[in-house]
DNA sequence: AATTATTGGTGCGGTAGCGCACATTTCGGT
DNA sequence: ACCGAAATGTGCGCTACCGCACCAATAATT
């Protein structure tokens, strides 16, 4: 039987043990790989996953095939919100951006979880607005962000998500996330290594400063941080 | 007393009869000017609203003073959707971009009927989805979409929210919309306006081919309206 | 009818980011 | 130690959009 004492994934390990012993039953441990899909747009979404380490990239697409991260979310969340909201899909796919594991369960499993305890919807509810706050800043910075400080603002909520100073990620794969050229991701990279608040080596980026960096990303940073903590208490 | 049948709001005229009973007695008619303000941020949401005509806007600001519209509203919703996932407040402010009526209800009114009928707070949940789904499209379009898409799309979902084909709006508050110069605007809807889609009067804009406007904003606009559909049946 | 505020039209230099192409470096596999 | 694939560095011309400024047209006020 799984201990709540060792859960690292913030949402489980914030609940009520009476709540979480409702819930622990279910809860199936996973690997998550790199790539590993957690859910495909516009099909059923048959597990619900809470992430012990790693990040999850929330990605929209166009019908273009033009495609862009609307979200990311680690062990401070849960995917999909969308079956707290009534929907069995979304458009949007799901997937390990960060390699890591966690707990998948049975949808199912998961909203008789959710219909028999009002407070345990209540803290999963409570990060469904979190998660809304960050998409509602990832088009705010879209529309009104040069990419230094968005690539800034990626880095942050990266490292707020996993314990490391240091991550696995290619420049191309931050372009699809932040929707640009490859190379103006390597310029931008460029110009945070100048000022010494990054180091990137092959497929991999170091935080050497993180104050400097959360000024380097100005207002682009914090808001939905904030909510969190406003909600959830510090992580 | 109100009759559900005279409802225009999408929501409210699809509760169960028993549901809107419930309801109905705590909902009082309001006048919404332009500008009226629905939300303040980051202060406690007093009131809920059902908008039975115009359309009110969601707009996150940076610490920087910049700002963006992160989605829109109006019959075809409820607002804000915030209270219904255990915060009383949001950092985005709502008001009025096209005056028009709805009705308000105390937010603890409001949540009362939520905590007694399971089937009233999953009509609210699912539109909470497809909101969401609305802002991660903003998301997608602010990062992957050209100013002429992006006007095309704003008033295709401007005027699904209104019967009139056409609605006052300027220039300068458009700009204030989709994060751009005001003169980026008027050259955009000078290029609209050049392929017979649209017609802009001082003030005002009148849509000439619906059709023809859904293509020029391309893969913009249908994914939350595709949502929409999918959850609720057609507006 | 005259005055003023709001809104829209236009121009100009500047630049961030694009698309594309290609060279170079690094690493994993044999 | 070598090879091929993946990742990164760099250059070039181009365009969409920016900031700013100013004028013109339209409506609101008197």
């Amino acid at each position: 039987m799984i201990q709540q004492s060792g859960i690292r994934n913030r949402l489980l390990s914030i609940l009520t043990p009476a709540d979480f012993a409702l819930v622990a039953p279910f809860l199936e441990a996973v690997e998550l790989e790199r790539d590993y899909v957690l859910v495909t747009p516009n099909k059923p979404i048959e597990y619900v996953y809470f992430i012990e380490s790693g990040m999850v990239s929330v990605v929209a697409e166009k019908a273009d095939g033009r495609s862009i991260e609307v979200g990311v979310y680690g062990r401070d969340g849960m995917g999909s919100t969308t079956v707290l909201l009534g929907s069995d899909q979304t458009p949007h796919h799901h997937y390990m951006q960060i390699a890591g594991d966690g707990f998948k369960l049975r949808t199912p499993d998961f909203l008789n979880v959710v219909a028999q305890s009002k407070s345990f919807q209540l803290v999963m509810l409570r990060f469904v607005h979190v998660f809304m706050t960050q998409t509602a800043q990832t088009a705010l910075v879209n529309g009104s962000s040069d990419i230094e400080e968005r690539l800034a603002r990626w880095v942050l909520m990266c490292q707020d998500r996993l314990d490391a100073m240091e991550f696995p990620i290619t420049h191309d794969f931050l372009s699809m996330m932040l929707g640009v050229r490859r190379s103006s991701v390597t310029d931008a990279i460029h110009l945070l290594e100048g000022e010494m608040l990054i180091k990137a080596t092959r497929g991999n980026i170091e935080i050497l400063d993180r104050d400097r960096l959360v000024r380097a990303a100005g207002a682009s940073y914090g808001v939905p941080e904030a909510e969190f903590m406003r909600l959830f208490g510090p992580i």
